[in-house]
DNA sequence: GTGTGACTATCAGTCCGTG
DNA sequence: ACACGGACTGATAGTCACA
């Protein structure tokens, strides 16, 4: 299974980005309209994201789609 | 909603770049193993894709994860 | 080779709470 | 501010027969 690598991968990218952006998971939950612990779940790799809320959590981020992929197959690395 | 924009957007270019590699729907479905009909439906933007299935498309058409969204906001464009 | 409607099991996504 | 759990509803994955 990568697939569940492929999401830890996912959601650690989340996680970074959003720590640089200094925010709270539960102000990046405001900012995408999601629920704060969705949010959580998704860092952590335990969602199998879609591709609505992935453009909505890197509109949040103010990221390219394409950094929040980074690291994972399919991406030039 | 600009929700389905973004999945044409998406499925448009799975479709282009499908063409490009000169391949069916069939041959992608079998390659990214998953349904014909789920590909057809896909391609025209009536699917809020998850990652892993958006993984198992660029790998199977072997392009980047970014090609496929391309044209979409939260990209650099 | 592709579009489409319909179907069921499973999951996304939300809301409640706890520590 | 965050991890984690249960429970809930609507949406999606994945498949089929038919056009």
């Amino acid at each position: 299974m990568r697939d569940e690598v492929a999401l830890s991968i996912f959601g650690n990218n989340v996680r970074d980005l959003r720590n640089k952006r200094q925010i709270s998971q539960e102000k990046l939950a405001e900012l995408s309209d999601l629920d704060r612990t969705y949010i959580s779940s998704v860092e952590r790799g335990q969602r199998n994201v879609s591709i609505l809320n992935i453009i909505k959590i890197a509109e949040a981020l103010n990221v390219n789609i394409n950094s929040l992929f980074e690291g994972i197959g399919g991406c030039d690395e």
